[in-house]
DNA sequence: AGACTAACCTGAAAGC
DNA sequence: TGCTTTCAGGTTAGTC
């Protein structure tokens, strides 16, 4: 599922297949929840338009187009944006995983129910496909001039905070660090899975008071949360649940993880079980010897 | 303003 | 086997 590090490849990845390229036809599901703006209303703006920058902040992707319109597009829990035949590696499956065909054949991705968004282009090529079995995904199309809400509640970005940032958005708060980390209005970003990786770096437990915090933790936390962002950049971010790459890839940050999703299992410090808890409503991992 | 809850949706996995 | 429950990495509208 699409953090930071997921929202970034993605990005990288998708780029090539979006800049430059004049947009003839868009093909939509019925409005849902998943529809900001409406489908109709974008099968009929987005067509002769073209792209010419894409952008992340903090898990937003912004298509940017020479008419001004800019494309919002937040990948939710389950969105996969898919570049039409770019991989030939994998099948697409029902569960949005990648796997190859039982002749062990090469076959390119295809639309299926749940891409609630399709692109394709006038010189032809390859289609881009945006796809969420749970429709906790976005599409909001701005007009020029138009203001983003969305956007503008944004923090710094994760991967441009400094500790003073977190450390100013700590004071006078009664909330948990974890809790504090996963507001997209202070670094914006930071999921779950990161903020357990990076909590459990930095050696604080995810229960901490965030008013307790101090200098020194915020120095670790944010150092500790851009190590784990950059390494699962570099290595196309982790394949939970639904996340695949553009091309159907897999990211490999999963095998690095030391908490997430470990309960259970030794701290790779101490070899103290990791604890599971719900802090907020989502689970959170930790090492109570090691994160104090 | 800040903090907390419920809700939006679907499918896989675990439990019985 | 089959039915039921639990869980999932995000965001936001509503409430106190």
């Amino acid at each position: 599922v699409p953090e930071l590090p997921e929202v970034e490849v993605t990005r990288r990845k998708i780029e090539h297949a979006l800049i430059g390229r004049t947009v003839t036809v868009v093909t939509t599901t019925p409005n849902s929840y998943f529809f900001i703006t409406p489908p109709d209303t974008l099968e009929r703006l987005l067509p002769g338009q073209s792209a010419t920058r894409l952008e992340r902040l903090g898990k937003y992707l912004v298509a940017s187009f020479d008419s001004g319109d800019r494309l919002l597009l937040h990948l939710g829990m389950t969105g996969q944006l898919f570049v039409h035949g770019a991989s030939s590696v994998r099948l697409l499956s029902a569960t949005g995983g990648g796997s190859l065909t039982p002749e062990g054949q090469l076959a390119a991705f295809e639309a299926d129910e749940h891409t609630h968004l399709q692109l394709a282009f006038r010189d032809g090529g390859p289609r881009v496909l945006f796809r969420d079995v749970r429709k906790f995904g976005k599409v909001q199309l701005l007009r020029p001039g138009e203001a983003a809400t969305r956007l503008e509640k944004l923090g710094v970005d994760a991967l441009a905070a400094t500790a003073g940032d977190l450390l100013r958005a700590t004071r006078g708060r009664r909330l948990v660090i974890k809790t504090l980390l996963l507001d997209q209005s202070v670094l914006a970003g930071v999921g779950n899975i990161y903020a357990d990786e990076a909590l459990f770096l930095a050696g604080v437990r995810p229960t901490r008071r965030a008013a307790r915090v101090t200098r020194n933790d915020a120095d670790r936390i944010v150092t500790a949360l851009q190590q784990v962002l950059r390494r699962s950049i570099d290595t196309g971010g982790a394949s939970i649940n639904d996340y695949v790459q553009p091309d159907g890839e897999d990211g490999t940050y999963q095998d690095e993880r030391r908490v997430y999703g470990r309960a259970g299992e030794p701290c790779p410090n101490c070899r103290t079980p990791i604890l599971r808890r719900v802090i907020g409503q989502r689970s959170s991992h930790y090492c109570r010897r090691c994160q104090h």
